[in-house]
DNA sequence: CGAACCATGTAACTCGTTACATGATTCG
DNA sequence: CGAATCATGTAACGAGTTACATGGTTCG
């Protein structure tokens, strides 16, 4: 049901593409929330059916067709209506596989599990990066803002210092894991080089503003 | 299919039923995956068709049999192959329907907000405890640790640290929707209440022993 | 010239939730 | 005496993923 009003909210203030939506999930909304664009035509679907939201044509030159849809009053009503039901209170549930592997981690895979590792930590890194110039560019005194934009701040700040939790969770682990098989030469030589990568992009992150 | 490789990991070192599977998704592994009972049974015939894992029934007095489910050199075997699969690299999804009714926050639900905040609070609080507990318990030298338990210990700090991070970001949310709408002689009183219990609370996880 | 972007969708499947079903035992 | 714990499951539904399908434009 969450997507359905996830989708409303962002429609409240733009009349939106099922591109454009699929694009803000991956993006502003991307933080706490993720869904495929087939999702989105589906719940779409539903709620034209619903009479939520209303469809519109526009026609652009050598582009396919866009379909926009806007929130109507009764969508609106139902959101408004939604946000006082209880939901179940679901825990940060990270559901990230990556846990999973950790808790079998071996010989045979540490190797493995470190290069995944570094992976999410650049992913993170870009986000972090991307989210905290929206923070500074248009939510920098937050006390100062309208009471919604409160509410979105308050959703932007929990991705973000999850985010940067995150960051500094991977740099204990590949430090831990660095040290895991020292004592191979070879070995060694790789770590150092881990350990030197770690070092750069910490300084990357606390300055954001320069890249 | 994590699930499934959950299932086998919580199989590695124990033999265990249905029921005890559903309780360590509640308890230790539940930080960051969670399973009802449905899905395990679900999942445990398919392991047992599979020959991934075998099935002993065991009778008890007075209490239903308990099947006993152990993990088979094959179960094993897929185990190890899977950690070296590569998954799709989900960053953070934290699905937490809360960060959308902030995006819709206004005068109607700001109390109602407030209410689930301080919801979420307390339960990660009892949560934290319990990890915290466990990683004084059993994995306070981590350097020390066999591999394998690193990586359960690297697991465990994860979340340990991601809900520390989330209790902040409570205490933050809850401080700016308390200043949200002072003014009003009969909320302020009710603020203040708020803001006392926040800081109750933040002496209580500082120092998890003492409970 | 290939990759990425724009833009929409369908079909089949797996994963996760809710509700239903049973029945003894222990604790307050 | 009612609630919680122990212990297993089925059925129906909703949410999310993967694969397939189409076809023009822009950029390197």
């Amino acid at each position: 049901m969450a997507l359905r009003y996830a989708i409303m909210t962002a429609l409240i203030e733009d009349e939106l593409s099922g591109y454009d939506l699929a694009g803000a999930f991956d993006k502003s909304l991307g933080f706490f929330w993720h869904a495929s664009h087939q999702q989105i035509y589906r719940e779409l679907g539903k709620l034209s059916e619903f009479a939520w939201v209303t469809r519109r044509t526009e026609s652009q030159k050598g582009r396919p067709d866009r379909i926009l849809y806007a929130l109507t009053d009764l969508g609106r009503e139902a959101l408004d209506q939604w946000v006082l039901t209880k939901d179940r209170m679901r825990l940060q549930e990270t559901k990230d596989e990556l846990y999973i592997k950790l808790y079998n981690l071996s010989e045979t895979n540490i190797e493995y599990l470190r290069t995944r590792l570094l992976e999410r930590r650049d992913a993170m890194m870009k986000r972090l990066y991307l989210y905290e110039r929206i923070r500074r560019r248009h939510y920098d005194d937050p006390k100062s803002l309208p009471l919604r934009r409160k509410g979105v701040y308050l959703a932007l700040i929990g991705g973000i210092s999850g985010g940067k939790q995150y960051l500094s969770w991977c740099d204990e682990a590949l430090e831990l894991l660095a040290d895991a098989d020292a004592g191979d030469d070879a070995e060694s030589v790789r770590e150092k080089d881990v350990k030197q990568q770690v070092e750069d992009a910490k300084v990357t992150v606390s300055s954001p503003d320069t890249a």
